[in-house]
DNA sequence: CTGAAAGCGCTAACAT
DNA sequence: ATGTTAGCGCTTTCAG
């Protein structure tokens, strides 16, 4: 079952012209007279001839390849984005690697290792927050919601501290008093520029939240779980809750259900990233959308640039996208 | 930018070895005493050396690469088919090309050809539903729920035939005696297949069913939504429906919600594959659980044993997992 | 046990 | 406009 591919010397020999001018013609490099251009792709047509990649990539320090590394694909989030980073890839006749973190940084560094082997072009990376590790990667790289640490690396990302701003503003608006929020901790980055905003609007309405009333939980719906049933269990006044994702915002829906915690009009909740489920009508979770598939997009188009430039102007560009309030069910107000 | 990486040579200069010896001592080849394996070792580990797979590939003839293509990252049975995949991948130092074909003849054929060029070791498909497309694939190839078209061809999935027999003995156990059936009509294999394992279920329980309340919808929440609608503007008898994925499963939900019916109590409702979302509190989706984390991994670790087999047996597998029923809410009764 | 050399499929000078 | 050649980084005979 081994597949005899053809090569660039088999159409050649075919056609009785050097392979080299094989090669010009089907790049469509100059010095091949029309006539022989037509022969030549003509019968590669015909023989079927798929040039090698992998001898491309020899030569030419170009994989047309790049590898992506997140730490879950059945997180809704990362899975648009992917959706929209292979799309954006494929049109630039580019494959991408896959690769799940797992939120380990073990696996994300034996990830790294794959990856250099196989020559990638360029790698887009959420980065699990571990400071530091990613000066000595030479090879162009996107950042997912850079950290600090990350500086002189470019990124694309939503607003996190605008959408931060955004969610605690409506549930201000909504009247809700007595908040708590729920930050992610495999993911410090985002939740504490989204918690920076929470607390931007609260100081703008005058007011503030304590400091336990701000809690560490996991990026899963059980992680919400656990963490609402903590906020509730140390404190009965709390009447709205900030998850820093839909997949916490959801654990917390099922807290409430399970107390007997009416939503919205005992307590409201809001999440963050916008997931399809969010939208179920069993659940209608208030939320601040990302643009999940053009952050891929751009993702890629942004990592693509990067590769070709070589060694132009080569200023960072971080992109920032802005998040929007989508109010659905789960908070009391339409503002 | 240029990433400077270093070679075999290099660190056959730097010990004053041919590099020869240098690429037998990291393979683990004999024909090297173990004073300069250890010396090559060292030094490689020290220069930071890291193999060039393209190199290798290219005169192996194995790109320690495979390719997946799938219709829909976002739907969460694939999600986590493809979680199962690059773990069983990476732990054999495989890295995944990841394809979606958005359930698109053309866009898959596209991918075929992006992942050939690329000299991938082998493909895991979910096959789109046209017919006889792979005869003239040559590379080891794995298929997700096989079709008749595809003998010849190894395969791994469900006993999806049992998974529809299991669901509708459920049904009618329940009480309900009118059911109807959603089709997903971009998978039309497993579909049939489970078709007709409710068929022969009704048949022992000396039932049949219509025709016209066996009906094609979309693979989606929406098109889940828009086939009950359907359903119960035509015939205000129908008791059950069997979806044949949760998504569509969610959007009968989600109509039901809509139009006032309450489930299970007037109507009953079973989803297939056992998302993580089928267990939402709000939701509690009565289905037939899928193992598709293992699915994933079986299906990479068969597609290798094929990958390396060469020529020797050669015997077509077709591995086949049994579903199990997972008994929630939509449902009313426990058996 | 070790080195020299050929060749994987391709591109890009360099000749003609 | 076309052919010849070197070489990308590596593995694998083949000599020594």
């Amino acid at each position: 079952m081994i597949p005899i591919s053809i090569t660039i010397k088999d159409v050649a020999k075919e056609l009785g012209v050097s392979y080299s001018s094989v090669s010009r013609a089907l790049n469509g490099k100059e010095g091949v007279s029309e006539v022989t251009r037509q022969k030549i792709a003509e019968a590669a047509k015909n023989m079927g001839y798929q040039p090698n990649d992998l001898a491309r990539g020899l030569v030419n320090k170009i994989s047309k390849t790049v590898g992506v590394i997140i730490p879950d694909i059945n997180n809704p989030f990362f899975g648009e984005i992917v959706t929209g980073i292979v799309e954006a890839a494929n049109e630039n006749e580019y494959n991408v690697f896959l690769c799940i973190s797992n939120w380990d940084p073990d696996q994300e560094k034996e990830n790294f290792s794959l990856l250099k082997k196989k020559r990638v072009d360029g790698i887009i990376l959420k980065s699990i927050g571990e400071n530091g590790r990613y000066r000595d990667i030479r090879s162009p790289l996107m950042i997912i919601e850079s950290d600090n640490d990350m500086e002189g690396r470019q990124s694309v990302e939503v607003d996190n501290e605008l959408g931060g701003y955004l969610a605690v503003q409506h549930l201000l608006n909504c009247g809700y008093r007595n908040l708590a929020v729920i930050l992610g901790k495999e993911d410090m980055f985002a939740s504490t520029r989204r918690l920076k905003g929470a607390k931007r609007a609260l100081n703008v309405f005058g007011a503030t939240i304590e400091e336990e009333n701000i809690i560490l939980g996991n990026f899963s719906i059980e992680g919400g779980r656990v963490a609402a049933k903590q906020i509730f269990k140390k404190n009965r006044q709390i009447d709205a809750v900030f998850a820093m994702n839909d997949l916490i915002g959801l654990g917390v829906l099922q807290y409430c259900n399970e107390a007997g915690i009416r939503v919205p009009e005992e307590v409201g909740v809001i999440g963050f990233d916008n997931i399809s489920y969010a939208g179920l009508p069993q659940i209608e979770l208030t939320t601040m959308h990302q643009p999940k598939h053009e952050l891929g997009r751009l993702l890629f188009e942004a990592l693509l640039e990067e590769i070709q430039e070589k060694e132009s102007t080569q200023q960072i560009k971080k992109i920032s996208l802005n998040p929007e309030l989508k109010i659905r069910k789960t908070t009391k107000c339409e503002k």
